[in-house]
DNA sequence: CGGTCCTTTGAGTCTGTTCAAACAGCGTGG
DNA sequence: CCACGCTGTTTGAACAGACTCAAAGGACCG
């Protein structure tokens, strides 16, 4: 048995969903994998399902178009899990590491049988993807209803909510990225970034680091709030576990507040 | 005991989550909702869980920016189901009739402790909601990466892809809310309609209703591919349901082809 | 027949794209 | 160490697509 944290994960990933892997044996289908800037995770095609949950670093959900259009449909940060299957019949999908990446892959295909019948992982996985479907929803209404330079605020401002750590904000991606993420171009990026770096609201150290400088302004610009770090699927460094909250390993996502 | 067809789910609805509500006893969690154009139901606010079926009809799912902006995130139609807990903290989401619509809700709100360790349930549960995922996500792409030109033209190819019955198409949206749907405004619909209309590619009947005169240019003209009906949830009329597909009631989704 | 609502069409404007060129950062090799 | 080339970024000018504002046209209903 791999060792479990308090809160249900392994001390591998700190996901809640590896810990229905099998650790044992010859079946054993959990690994690390480490990728560097650029590589990729395809989904597999016949019938597998794999779990991929992020360690450390910053991967993006793409998908290209057959005429090479390219939309990035999440940014998957420190603590997110991305379920397998994402592959539409036509176009291709992937998982894109942004920066150095490590992915706690569970591959639970031959598993699957026992599995969905264990209620514990089902209501895992059915968190896993609901949070996928809550981002998306959002993500879609960025992409149809704001304009250029409220889609570069909100993508900053999410930017720096998601972060790691305090301090100056990691942005491991270059423009064309940014754009891809956005719907926009490489240029207009650019343009809107300078803009909002001339406007005084962001600060720019490096061109991958920066710094909010009028939080405030920023969300008196946008007309939805901004997405926060879904509840932590990890028990981190000091925040020791949130202490007895449920029962089961991963809670039914409910439509209460937390705010 | 509700009367169960082949495939699993209730001559009610069709859908093959409301056979999980109670039938019997004072706790009859289930009903039928008639909707008239413009009709919402809203999510339900604290720690409820509520599934509707579209037993015939269609309606949107609807967000408003807190400035009026409005995104229509999915049209849903004959036979899809939604999952409850839509509602972001910040801008408001419901479901609204688009023409008169019967819905099926179940309100799992009272047995969720208990169906939540139903590892069937929660297939099906899984099986609604990754449905739902898959089509924000080729929407997502649809807003970040075609212009107006093909908006308008996958749309109508999927309002006819996703029609309950063969012949003409009936598409009961007004210009503002396939404007909303596409991230566009109603003047820019109306006039790329004319346009499709000149070119040949449909042809209008009424406002409300029309052929696709040229599927192959539709399709030349697209960089994706058109969304069919996900596989079919329903057993309706003749095509009495696929046989002995699988054990449980939904199968879990899987990154298979089955064109 | 008149009124209302939705749609269509036009003219002008603005936002975002395209194309092009200059610039900056960075690693390589002389 | 500096020159060079590569890559990604910034900025500008011209263009195109989508939006705004306005007005006319149709459909429907009382």
């Amino acid at each position: 048995m791999a060792k479990l944290d308090e809160a249900g994960g392994c001390f591998a990933c700190g996901s809640k969903i590896c810990r229905f892997s099998r650790q044992n044996g010859s079946h054993s289908k959990r690994r690390t994998i480490n990728l560097r800037r650029g590589e990729r995770l395809e989904a597999c095609r016949d019938g597998c399902i794999k779990l991929w949950t992020i360690v450390s670093g910053t991967a993006a959900i793409t998908t290209n178009l057959r005429d090479g259009r390219r939309q990035i449909s999440g940014i998957e940060r420190t603590g997110s899990t991305i379920c397998g299957p994402m592959a539409h019949e036509d176009s291709t999908t992937w998982l894109e590491a942004l920066e150095p990446t490590e992915i706690c892959e569970t591959d639970f295909s031959e598993d699957m049988a026992m599995l969905q019948n264990d209620p514990a992982f089902m209501q895992v996985l059915f968190g896993v993807i609901h949070e996928r479907l809550e981002a998306a929803n959002r993500h879609l209404t960025t992409l149809g209803r704001l304009d250029s330079t409220e889609r570069v605020t909100l993508f900053l401002a999410e930017m720096a909510a998601t972060a790691d750590k305090p301090g100056p904000v990691n942005l491991p991606m270059n423009r064309e990225e940014i754009a891809d993420y956005l719907g926009l171009n490489t240029e207009t990026v650019s343009r809107i970034l300078s803009r909002l770096r001339k406007a005084g609201l962001f600060k720019f150290l490096t061109r991958t680091e920066f710094v909010v400088l009028d939080p405030e302004a920023v969300a008196r610009r946008l007309p939805v709030r901004v997405a926060r770090r879904p509840r932590t699927l990890f028990a981190t460094d000091d925040t020791s576990a949130d202490p007895g909250s449920c029962p089961v390993p991963y809670p039914l996502p409910q439509p209460s507040e937390q705010t």
